[in-house]
DNA sequence: ATCGATGCCTAGATTGTCAAAGCATGACAG
DNA sequence: CTGTCATGCTTTGACAATCTAGGCATCGAT
């Protein structure tokens, strides 16, 4: 046993540098975009000023994110999709909670909570 | 040798036991793991057991994750690791915190506490 | 005329986690 | 003695989600 040398992939290169936005983390966005449009029909770009503002600036989701995650989820049947004109005159595609995506949201929220609390559990262990 | 599949295989299901093991975020894991060695120096395996005992059973961090995670750790300076035996008489690569690695614990709890905070005010938002 | 904000979409890269496998040793039951 | 299990480290490959960085189009204001 005991090997002298290591071959994992090298990832020194990376430097770490702080950033002032904080980046998502995996699996959190569907969460969020159900919950956004919990509140509301909504189109993308509506969404992600949702949830920015309702963050207070600290959430900012990328359209390059968004986007898929959107195709994603009504895939999924959690939302549903249609194009429409809204009051200022352009079009856009606005989504709608579907029962199943209710339920969805309910379903991660609570997965939320629950990695939420092991992890508290964890770090006050002294 | 390797009998059939059953090293890695999850007995709660076949005894019918409620884990609600949630999965781990990608990100969290380099938190648990400074935040397992800040309480004092451990080897990877023992890693895992102090994650998961610490966690109430709730997080489960597979080997697969957390020996590439350990490395890039390694690599970053959080960590040092030394080869020693313990008190069973075996061998086992002891981690290490660094005085970096600490500051680091701390900026990643920063950051989630900032990321929970942020998803905590979508949430509540009516 | 230009420019920024709005609005949708996509390709590619990155990255972390997991599943699965291999190898090795010690403890212990049979 | 032999087999099995828990311990212990490593690696490969797959996978999924996010981000970067573009593209396109319309609109209002300068």
């Amino acid at each position: 046993m005991m090997p002298t040398v290591s071959r994992y992939r090298d990832f020194s290169k990376e430097f770490n540098v702080a950033k002032d936005k904080a980046d998502l983390l995996q699996g959190t966005l569907d969460m969020l975009i159900l919950k956004a449009l919990s509140l509301g029909e909504l189109h993308g770009y509506g969404i992600i000023q949702r949830i920015r503002q309702l963050s207070d600036e600290m959430l900012n989701v990328e359209q390059g994110s968004l986007y898929p995650a959107l195709y994603r989820i009504e895939q999924k049947g959690w939302v549903s999709a249609r194009w429409d004109v809204h009051d200022t005159g352009r079009e856009a595609k606005f989504y709608k909670l579907t029962r199943t995506g209710r339920k969805q949201l309910e379903t991660q929220e609570a997965s939320w909570d629950r990695l939420v609390l092991a992890i508290a559990k964890v770090r006050q262990a002294t």
